[in-house]
DNA sequence: AAATAAATTCCATATTGCGGAATTTATTTA
DNA sequence: TAAATAAATTCCGCAATATGGAATTTATTT
């Protein structure tokens, strides 16, 4: 019979490039090879063409490899391309402007999150994170934001394979303590972030729907504890960042 | 003898892909048979390979194809690893607070630039651009900022290849002209847009070099001519952008 | 300097990808 | 509504390509 979408070759390249992406850093053919268990010889061969095609780029130095120009090329001219994205960035823009502080827009992908905009406030105090950047999901209020939301299959894939590193005292650390607060999100429809990623970070976080009301992205503010720690600034921020929200699920043709 | 790097699908694919980035929209099977030349049977197997694995996207009403998320998930990821981008952000936020106004930084490509990270001013009025957005090298001040400095061939290859519309009746809209221009940009070293892409919008755009003295970007920092119609602005803010560049290029390893 | 490990090249063979032609499906025209 | 045209999809035998074990070269460690 055989399966249909062969193209062998493609799916190994993709397999290196995956792999590449997941451990976000430089790597050896040999680190390669342990991490994708393909051949060497094969990983060199196609290492040697997707390095010619530029979507991969060699240190010679190091002999190392990584994600490659032209990859950044597809990748940001698909992200301009994707309705998310720019409709998004206007209602950020104005999520800003009312709050003052920086707004995010992360997308969820395995345990983590990975941050598509980000609209900085103009306080000094700003957090080094960038577009691109990865944070897991039991410590953001986006990563919580969006689990609460997923089919409850995927959820508890996500959280049994989780590894909770305990980055403040206030991080959630155990999927029990996991799963309550998800529902308390549910109850509430926002998530926030009480100093879990890093002592004197809070933020607000509302999931973003779409057309067939699936979680695909969600939305926060994000602020320095030491300017606000009222507690009532968790709610005063909740109803900005849910319109947002709210606004960017139905312009991408959520109807819920 | 046979040339070297073959896997010639993942060329076949690699081109298809292109294809759609550099047209960016969403093709049909039959715009992409047109444009690439490559055989329809072989484009329909290779798309079918290319939407499994999630590098393309098939809208199925309209059968037309699309950059898929696997290559934002690549492109976001490579760009968090440039050491361009990184090292850019922080001196482009701070760039923003000096100025109050728009900080943008973009490459070349082609005969286009486009954005790779954009920092927006509070101001209501603000243009409708973002990451993966592009414009023509002509009427841009970081267009024209790059091509000063790109070695004389190529930049010639541009020259004559760039197909010159006239956004305004200050677009640059001929050969000579913009060549004229070119050597006042070296001669002052910062290149300025004087309305030259939209009536109301000016910017004034530095080159970033790296470590063997080319030029691989510009930052730029764009204002509305309705709230500072004073022609010395050009020069005042070209101090701070020709600083902030300097301070990329050298972080990169420049040493010119 | 020797030993070990990683990277690179080679090549015969099996597998994959190729693309012309035929078929199906959609769109346009009469 | 039917006929004509164009686009999309499937089929399949052949030719070109990718595979991976082994050998060689290069780098790193002992």
């Amino acid at each position: 019979m055989g399966q249909k979408d062969q193209v062998k070759s493609l799916e190994k390249c993709v397999h290196i490039l995956t792999c590449m992406a997941d451990n976000r850093k430089n790597m050896t053919l040999n680190e390669l090879t342990q991490k994708t268990g393909l051949k060497k010889t094969t990983i060199y061969r196609l290492l040697q063409a997707l390095t010619s095609l530029q979507l991969v780029e060699k240190k010679t130095k190091t002999r190392q490899y990584f994600l490659g120009p032209k990859l950044i090329y597809f990748g940001v001219t698909a992200l301009g391309n994707l309705d998310l994205h720019t409709i998004s960035l206007p209602i950020m823009t104005k999520l800003r402007n009312e709050t003052g502080e920086t707004v995010n827009l992360s997308i969820l992908k395995d345990s983590e999150i990975i941050i598509l905009a980000r609209i900085q406030s103009d306080h000094l105090f700003n957090v080094n994170l960038s577009v691109g950047s990865r944070l897991p999901v039991n410590c953001t209020s986006q990563g919580k934001a969006i689990l609460a939301y997923i089919d409850g299959e995927k959820a508890n894939w996500i959280m049994t394979n989780l590894i909770f590193d305990k980055r403040t005292e206030n991080t959630i650390s155990s999927i029990s303590d996991l799963k309550k607060e998800l529902e308390r999100i549910r109850q509430n429809g926002y998530a926030i972030n009480n100093e879990e990623l890093e002592k004197g970070l809070s933020a607000v976080a509302a999931p973003i729907f779409n057309h067939s009301d699936q979680v695909i992205a969600a939305i926060n503010v994000s602020y320095s504890r030491a300017r606000h720690p009222e507690p009532e600034m968790y709610e005063r921020l909740s109803r900005k960042v849910i319109r947002a929200s709210k606004e960017i699920s139905s312009a991408i043709g959520y109807s819920g």
